[in-house]
RNA sequence: GCGGGUAUGGCGGAAUUGGCAGACGCGUUAGAUUCAGGUUCUAAUAGUCGCAAGGCUGUGCAGGUUCAAGUCCUGUUACCCGCACCA
């Protein structure tokens, strides 16, 4: 009777249909609890969807449907994160626009995520490089300009030879480029910077109002990386010049034997031009030679210390008078602290392998460990020595009794340090949102009038860098003319543009309205919708896009912009697919696994179900086409069912249990994201119909209301068929009946001392007295508790423990 | 080095507060159905001893707590991810 199941039929089908009635776009009424998941919005690149994009969709995708049949109003949006590096890669080596090469690969990913099912609103996609979308993210950094938050500094930035573009130093990894894995050099430029660091201590701070995982709070925290300590005055001898210092270890501060500062460090420049340096050319060949290491080299190199003395000069420790001499060393970060450290070798291990190497004298001031072997930097057990008003004290104490004394004398104070440093915001590339800035020879830089948004890209024929590392921009004569909003001279436009993490910070909004043009959206649209209820994401984006984004809605809040504090209520993450032998799924290896062709071989809704079913969802996992192949073998099971159908009604008391222990189960599972167990007991359920030999119409629309978030397309079909009167996409969620979980006899283990050695059938809610009687006149029971004594009988569960001696 | 995570059959993985280890699926084996099978159905599938009934051993490793430990405690090993001279 019924027909084979066919997804290359059915999902288009009702692919086609959802389209039509909308069913899946949020309602423009406010009077429905809302629900706002969001996924994060895939980049658009050349090779289409891989199988991690489905993972994240997927799962919320679950969680937006289930939202969906439990009446909220829900939105599950969609976009494009286009501008970047790749496109414009790709289309250097064309010579196709990168907006084309956007085009073309947005309509690709597009009709791949239309073909899985997913349930967006796709009347609200959104894409990065679409003017009326950037329009915007230009006014927020207008906004973040006109609040001092945006600044240009000369700094030493990675420079990617290969790319001839500037780096965060987040896009460097392992010393070379993220993208392409060039080398990367220190290379000076002027860059327009962002001040992340005046948030610093409220991104800490406001994690603990959300609920994200806790490994991504970790992260975040430590990416921040917040120290308490003290700054310090040093000063030169017989010189009218200090020396700062940052140290979380005041307490050691009798134990400074040395100092060192930074190859960069300015105070370098002021004693050269004194004239008192006696090794100025050693000096300045170190210096150059550390300018030339990246960052990278001169962490590779961190078990020999180099260095080289001032010579010439002292400094004096404040605390106790003694004269110490001063170094420079490239251990010593200038973009840290202050780029000046007093050095205690007793108490800190890169100190000691200086003091090593340079025959420098270290003395303890910390008592519990052996010095002569290494330095002792435990904080919790020693107690400090040599140390003038702090001997006897822990260390704890200690570094409170010392930072008052500095603070009473004026030396010193306390402070608190942050890994964090301000956003390189400026890239030298064509394909970013142009920094709606001029710069006017009277006025300095001048921004746009908000009225002149969007300040949009030239058309331009090449779109590669310039050889001297500016942005092909600089190339676009005509369009770099200006003249000054201010004062009306000619003025030149800023030809850098903003890193590919602009987009992506405040996408989440746009969806709310994403076609306003007289602000980034509505208040009261907002006021509505957020915060985001549910954020799922990867891993490698939990820290810094999350703390970026995190950034510019704390900054739009206080600015009355947006009306919460945190942009995301909930975070997860979903682990990494691997290939099949657990390795890395990439191109060079030749293990990737195309989705379309998974989709062509066992349709949408076995795709679906398998990465859901796969494993546990927030732990990385090998790919298995085998095991994928298991999850079209259910539903092929599942279709079956219709030739199963019995002419009774109702869900009957053979599988009442059964079936509303699914309910619960794939409930609570969804809810907690593991989709693996709740599709197992999915599968038992089906399993338990088989032995059964048949199923209700009521039973099995139960089953397929569970199924369908998962595998819609097989659900909404059979639910058709079965001739229920409304499609599942108006259906709603099942409720479980607490009483029929409960079943009129209950088998339990008995165990004999820990070990189980037989098992028993009672009546549920039997006394304890019987249980006991029943285990104890088990035939089984007896033959080992003969002639024992029965010492103490446990009955907890499902479990009967006697203990015999 | 620091921070985080993981360790369970041939494989992916299950296992509320400690309570029957191996759910569910893959793979494999046997049988049935089929002209055929990359179909379907039935059964078996941690190791080991045994003809069998049944016994013993088993959650990286070594101890401990408990009537009872994959789960808790102490110590230890391996692998994965992130950060890395952050003073």
């Amino acid at each position: 009777m019924a027909t084979r199941y066919d997804p290359s039929v059915i999902e288009p089908k009702w692919q086609k249909i959802w389209d039509e009635v909308h069913c899946f776009e949020a309602e423009a009424s406010h009077d429905k609890p809302k629900f706002f998941p969001l996924i994060e919005f895939p980049y658009p690149s050349g090779a289409g969807l891989h199988v991690g994009h489905p993972r994240s969709n997927t799962a919320l995708d679950i969680i937006a449907r289930k939202r969906r049949m439990e009446g909220y109003n829900v939105l599950y949006p969609i976009g494009y994160d286009a501008f970047g590096l790749p496109t414009e890669n790709y289309a250097i080596k064309t010579g196709m626009h990168p907006r084309i090469v956007t085009e073309q690969n947005i309509a690709r990913f597009r009709a791949q995520l239309k073909r899985l099912g997913f349930s967006f609103d796709w009347s609200r996609e959104i894409n990065t490089t679409d003017p009326s979308y950037y329009k915007w993210t230009q006014w927020i950094f207008l906004k973040l300009y006109e609040h001092g938050l945006a600044y240009k500094a000369e700094i030493p930035i990675n420079f990617c030879t290969s790319c001839k573009v500037g780096l965060a130093n987040e896009e460097v990894v392992d010393g070379v480029c993220e993208r392409c894995g060039g080398e990367v050099v220190q290379k000076v430029r002027s860059q327009w910077m962002l001040k992340i660091t005046d948030y610093a201590q409220r991104l800490i701070d406001d994690l603990d109002t959300v609920d994200f995982i806790d490994r991504v709070k970790v992260q975040q925290r430590n990416w921040i990386g917040r120290s308490e300590g003290a700054e310090v005055l040093f000063t030169v001898d017989g010189l009218d010049k200090t020396i700062k210092v940052y140290t979380t270890r005041p307490d050691t501060l009798f134990g400074a034997t040395y100092m060192v500062i930074s190859p960069e460090h300015t105070l370098i420049d002021e004693l050269c031009e004194l004239g008192k340096l006696e090794n100025v050319d050693e000096i300045k060949a170190y210096r150059e030679a550390a300018a030339r290491k990246s960052d990278f080299e001169r962490g590779e190199l961190s078990k020999e210390k180099t260095g080289v003395m001032l010579k010439g000069i002292m400094a004096v420790n404040p605390v106790n008078g003694t004269k110490i001499p001063v170094f420079t060393s490239d251990y010593v970060l200038m973009g840290y602290g202050t780029g000046a450290i007093m050095a205690v070798p007793a108490h800190d291990t890169r100190d000691y392998d200086f003091a090593q190497a340079f025959n420098l004298p270290i003395i303890e001031v910390v008592s519990g460990g052996d010095i002569t072997k290494e330095a002792f930097t435990d904080c919790e057990t020693g107690k400090m020595v040599n140390s003038d008003f702090l001997n006897g004290m822990e260390v704890n104490d200690a570094k409170k009794a010392m930072i008052d004394f500095l603070e009473e004398k004026g030396i010193g104070k306390r402070k608190v340090n942050y890994k964090l440093r301000d956003w390189v915001f400026t890239r030298q590339r064509y394909w970013g949102e142009p920094i709606p800035l001029v710069h006017c020879e009277h006025c300095g830089w001048v921004p746009l009038p908000y009225e002149q948004l969007p300040l949009t890209l030239p058309e331009i024929e090449d779109y590669a860098p310039s050889d001297d590392g500016s942005s092909a921009l600089a190339r676009a004569t005509e369009w770099i003319k200006t003249t000054c909003p201010k004062c009306g001279a000619p003025a030149t436009r800023e030809t850098d543009t903003m890193p590919n993490w602009a987009g992506s910070s405040w996408y989440y909004l746009r969806y709310i309205d994403p076609n306003n043009d007289d602000a980034l959206a509505d208040k009261s649209e907002m006021e509505y919708w957020l915060p985001v209820d549910w954020y799922n994401g990867g891993m490698e984006h939990t820290t810094l896009h999350l703390l970026y984004s995190r950034f510019w809605h704390k900054f739009l809040y206080d600015i009355g912009v947006v009306p919460t504090a945190e942009p995301y209520q909930k975070r997860t993450s979903h682990g990494m697919i691997l290939g099949e032998t657990g390795e890395k799924m990439s191109k060079s290896r030749g293990n990737v696994i195309n989705p379309d062709e998974i989709v062509d071989e066992m349709g949408a809704d076995a795709f679906r179900l398998y990465e859901m079913f796969m494993g546990a969802f927030d732990q990385p996992i090998p790919w298995s086409t085998q095991g994928a192949r298991g999850c079209k073998r259910f539903l092929d099971r599942v279709w079956r069912l219709q030739e199963m159908l019995s002419d009774e009604t109702g869900i009957r008391k053979e599988l009442a249990c059964a079936v509303n222990g699914t309910i619960k189960k794939v409930g609570e599972d969804y809810e907690r994201m593991k989709f693996n167990t709740a599709i197992a007991s999915m599968m038992s359920l089906v399993n338990d119909i088989y032995a059964k030999g048949d199923v209700t119409k009521d039973e099995l629309t139960v089953l397929l209301t569970l199924l369908s978030p998962v595998a819609p397309h097989i659900a909404e079909e059979m639910n058709e068929i079965l001739g229920n009167s409304e499609p599942l996409y108006k259906a709603k969620w099942p409720q479980y009946d607490e009483s029929a979980l409960v079943e009129d006899t209950v088998e339990l283990a008995v165990q004999i001392n820990g070990k189980v050695r037989a098992r028993i059938t009672v009546a549920n809610g039997a006394d304890k007295e019987t249980i006991e009687q029943t285990a104890l006149n088990n035939a089984d029971v007896k033959a080992l508790t003969d002639g024992k004594t029965v010492r103490k009988i446990i009955i907890v569960k499902n479990i009967v423990n006697i203990v015999v001696a």
